[in-house]
DNA sequence: CGGCCCATTGACAGGCATCAAGTCCGGTGG
DNA sequence: CCACCGGACTTGATGCCTGTCAATGGGCCG
């Protein structure tokens, strides 16, 4: 069976933009595409059938998005930031995953990334106390933040977004942060950057004291 | 289409028995072997560094644990009851996904049950309010219970365990399932067993009211 | 029968959600 | 260039939820 509509050969070629709040794709809806993220942030969102609403995971430059284990996508996908992205096929992403498969003899990587990522957030999210939640948070995305010359990390997600990742309020997030601050765990040099100032400190809250 | 996976002459045809608390793998240990669960019911435990102790899932006749989709276990696999199960090699396990791949366009269906799962703790442990929590767990569990001749659904789970999975206190788990009791929303004939009285509250509490 | 673990219940304090203002910032339009 | 506006962030006050400690009861097993 050759691909139907959208068989573009040069498809991986072109990145296509997205700007921020925009969606790639919505819950529910058939997973005929994967998302390569090339550039910028996206969550994965789930609202609940009365509106409560969880991010399930964030995205980052190289990360898959919505791979098609069921034949339906179990969240929305939206652009935190502004993006570039490239949209495989569900066929050509089935491809790679065989030839990874009897290749390496090992399961695509990308399959145990989301995997680990859903993981890990049940872990943070059944952890109490907000402020070891933020810290583990934080811990497991500072890897994919860029670091700017003084040593500030670029964290461009709002509260709200955060929030919602740590199944809390925005105003308890605030609150954790200024804690943070006080504590001289953390530092926020500018908006939207943010420095850890006290690593040791800063593991042993994420760790649970 | 002939029978797929279960083939294997001896792999297959013995079921190793596990007593009620028995590890069937520690976490961080190589993962060689696939469990497949044939009577019984398990628990995924994870323990963060400082001794916190977290239920990742519970398994249930007919569940695939431990998918090699890394190296390592990201959980232990305890029997919560008596058990039932077969092991299988990593080698057979992945001959059998790829075969599946190959054959049927699909991914081995456990990869998916197993992310399912994960998932939907991760969505249950974001609710606030422990009725809603509690009662969204039963809900995701109810179809691998088996019922008694008066409708009870046999619920072997201890509470602490219960506790341990949906991210809250022993006694707070007991406390909503007796103000549930109260409600009459749902009833506990015995020791162990759970009848739900009145389906259409109980699931408007599992979604939110 | 004794011991142990689990379930239950009460008392209490602390954390966090919620509501409500107020502030800051970037963007937009004049 | 400036004024305006809307959204996000911040902060305070308040009450409920729930975690914790402690004690009791109950069932199971040795």
């Amino acid at each position: 069976m050759h691909s139907p509509v959208r068989s573009q050969p040069q498809c991986s070629a072109i990145a296509m933009p997205a700007h921020a709040g925009e969606v790639l794709f919505l819950e529910a809806d058939p997973c005929d595409h994967v998302y390569e993220l090339r550039r910028g942030i996206a969550r994965g969102v789930y609202i609940s059938p009365e509106g409560e609403r969880q991010i399930t995971g964030f995205f980052f430059a190289g990360d898959q998005i919505g791979l098609p284990l069921c034949d339906r996508y179990r969240f929305t996908a939206e652009a935190v930031t502004d993006l570039l992205y490239i949209r495989h096929s569900r066929l050509h992403w089935h491809d790679a995953l065989i030839r990874s498969c009897t290749e390496d003899g090992r399961l695509h990587p990308s399959i145990m990334a989301e995997q680990d990522q859903i993981f890990r957030r049940g872990i943070i999210v059944g952890r109490n106390g907000v402020l070891a939640r933020i810290c583990a948070f934080l811990m497991s995305i500072v890897d994919h933040l860029s670091m700017d010359a003084d040593g500030a990390l670029l964290l461009p997600l709002p509260q709200i977004d955060i929030a919602a990742y740590l199944a809390t309020s925005p105003e308890t997030v605030c609150r954790a942060l200024r804690q943070l601050r006080e504590m001289h765990v953390i530092a926020v040099p500018r908006r939207d950057y943010i420095a850890i100032t006290d690593r040791a400190r800063f593991e042993a809250i994420a760790n649970g004291i």
